[in-house]
Parts: structure tokens; C-alpha cells; sequence
DNA sequence: AAGTGTGCCAACCGCCTCTTC
DNA sequence: TGAAGAGGCGGTTGGCACACT
């Protein structure tokens, strides 16, 4: 018998989230930064447990997170690194910053899977190596997969994608509704069509709280984030000072060292990527990711 | 138009790991 | 050293939207 759940209490709230609500965490969330879930709930009223609104903010209203199509060479990747970690989807989240694990998760079950199964070979690792990876560079990634040390050793690689998430993370802070146009900066205009869509959704069912894009827009708005003191190291985990470590900094530090390895999907014990970016990110592998998409296809049709 | 089937995805559940005391 | 609690993760489910009959 294990713990029980942490939401079973009278009061929670379950089901799907409001915009209401989804407002209500993001600014709580623009003053305080992520973390510290447990105290989410009593400060900012939410009838939600802590894990729903950690849930709600790493799938769903985390800036920098890219919904829709997955593209071909995301498929690949998918494919290929569930391939060679199995089913840690949060590992190979990692490898795609701006998709969240469930998203991943979901697409692979709900696609992936299914043209798998039609043409199965593909996607052993043994067929890795038919398709041009030879054993070696297998073993290296296998090795890798597994050795924390490895990651440890080649930060400044693995930071690219640390970085990207920064760089959004600076572009939502900067953004208002008017220079979310630009190009690259789209984190903070994804939330808020993500938003304003879920309420127009929702709206239809029920018309008395239809409000105006605009309106709702000037709702969402961030400039207030220009007043938000983020810390900047949680976007960069890998270059910390470590000099002002006190007990009460240290706790905080790590708290904000899991939040960020949540909110970028950093997960330490995965592979560098100066091997996987090399290979997955190559033109080669797109072509393969390609040449299988066609043969899939083919097998469909048969 | 109504009923039924299917696909998709947000959210929940329960277990595991890590941290704290 | 072990218990308790918090966060993380993967599997699963419920409900909505759309397609089909």
C-alpha cells in the first residue's frame, strides 16, 4: 500500500482547467517563479492540489511550449530516441525543449505507435545500425544514455536547448501584446492564443462570458513582467556560483535546480547531446526520418 | 438530424526517487 | 538510519470534437 494520493482531500478541485484559473496561477507564477508547488494552492486561493498546478504549468502554460503538427524531423527524433531510452518520456523531452513529455507521450501513443506497428523494423535499435549507425556510435549513445558523468562533462553542449528555453523565458518577460509579433518571440503569444482559444471554447458552451480578444489579451498581459525579479540561474543551471551557498540559499537552490530541470526539461542523467545532436540533427538522419515516412506510407497502401 | 464510433489530448492516479529532519 | 513529505514520471482515463452511418 502506498501514500495515499496528495489530492484526495475534500475541496480540490478536479477537471479541467478555467482561464480564470489559468490566470490566477500564471501571475502568481510571474511574481514568485515556478517551485515551491506545495504553497501555490494556499496563496493563491486555487481550490487545485500542488501537483495539478505544477502539471497545469509545465504542460500547459510554460512559456516556449510549441503546440500543433509535430514536423517530420520532431517524429524522427521521437522515434529514434524512444528507440534508445524506451518509454522516459521526459527524457526525451528534453531533447525537444519545446514539447512537453506528455505531449510526447501522447503523440507516440497516439500516432507513432500505430504506424510502428504497420511497419515495425524501422524502429528497433538493432535496425539502427542497418539504417547507417554502426555499432560503435550505438554503444557510445547506449553509454551515454546511462552516465550522469557524461552529461556533467559537456554542459556548454547540453546548454543549447538550456538556453533556448532562457531566451524564450526573457522574451515572454519582455513581451506585451504588442511586440509579441516578433518573430522569435512567440512564447507569450502562444499562451495567450492557447488561452484565448481554450476561452472561445469554452465560451461557446456558454456565451454569457464571451469576451472580446482584446479584452482578453489585456487580461493576459506581461508587461508586468518587466517588474519580476526571475532568477536568472534557474535558466541557467549550468553555471552557477556556488560561493554564496548558505543553508537557507542552498535549499533554495536546489528547489530551483529541480524546477528548472522540470521547466526545461534538463534532466542531468540524459545523454550529451554533442553525440545525439550530431547524429539525430543531421541531414542524414532527417533522410531517414524521411525515407520511412515513405515507406510507411507504402506499407499503408499495401 | 440523430446515433454511434473513433481519435485526440488534458488531466488524473499511483508509484518512485530524492530531500529533509 | 529511517520516516515523512514533496516533486517527478509514466500509464491510464474521461470527455470533447469530429467523422461516419
Amino acid at each position: 500500500m502506498g501514500r495515499p494520493p496528495c489530492c484526495d482531500k475534500v475541496g480540490i478541485k478536479k477537471g479541467p482547467w478555467t482561464p480564470e484559473e489559468d490566470i490566477i496561477l500564471v501571475s502568481y507564477i510571474q511574481e514568485h517563479g515556478p517551485g515551491n508547488w506545495r504553497s501555490v494552492p494556499t496563496n493563491t486561493g486555487l481550490l487545485r492540489c500542488s501537483k495539478s498546478c505544477r502539471l497545469r504549468w509545465t504542460n500547459y502554460l510554460r512559456p516556449g511550449i510549441k503546440r500543433g503538427n509535430f514536423t517530420p524531423h520532431e517524429e524522427g527524433m521521437i522515434i529514434h530516441l524512444q528507440a534508445l531510452l524506451g518509454n522516459k518520456w521526459a527524457a526525451i523531452a528534453s531533447y525537444l525543449p519545446q514539447r512537453t513529455d506528455n505531449d510526447i507521450k501522447n503523440y507516440w501513443n497516439t500516432h507513432l505507435k500505430k504506424k510502428l506497428k504497420k511497419f515495425p523494423s524501422t524502429t528497433t535499435t538493432d535496425q539502427l545500425v542497418s539504417k547507417g549507425l554502426n555499432v560503435e556510435k550505438r554503444n557510445t549513445l547506449e553509454f551515454a544514455s546511462t552516465s550522469s558523468s557524461a552529461a556533467v562533462a559537456t554542459t556548454s553542449t547540453y546548454a543549447s536547448s538550456t538556453e533556448n528555453i532562457s531566451r524564450l523565458l526573457q522574451g515572454w518577460m519582455r513581451s506585451s501584446p504588442k511586440t509579441t509579433t516578433n518573430d522569435g518571440d512567440n512564447s507569450s503569444l502562444i499562451l495567450k492564443e492557447t488561452a484565448y482559444q481554450d476561452r472561445k471554447r469554452k465560451s461557446g458552451q456558454e456565451d454569457r462570458d464571451l469576451i472580446s480578444r482584446e479584452e482578453f489579451e489585456s487580461i493576459l498581459s506581461f508587461e508586468n513582467m518587466n517588474n519580476v525579479s526571475w532568477d536568472k540561474s534557474t535558466c541557467e543551471s549550468t553555471s552557477k556560483d556556488e560561493s554564496s551557498v548558505t543553508p537557507e540559499n542552498n535549499k533554495k537552490q536546489k528547489a530551483d535546480v529541480n524546477t528548472n530541470n522540470n521547466n526545461n526539461n534538463n534532466n542531468n542523467n540524459n545523454p550529451p547531446l554533442s553525440f545525439l545532436e550530431k547524429w539525430l540533427l543531421d541531414e542524414n538522419s532527417a533522410g531517414q526520418v524521411e525515407e520511412m515516412n515513405q515507406m510507411m506510407e507504402l506499407s499503408s497502401i499495401f
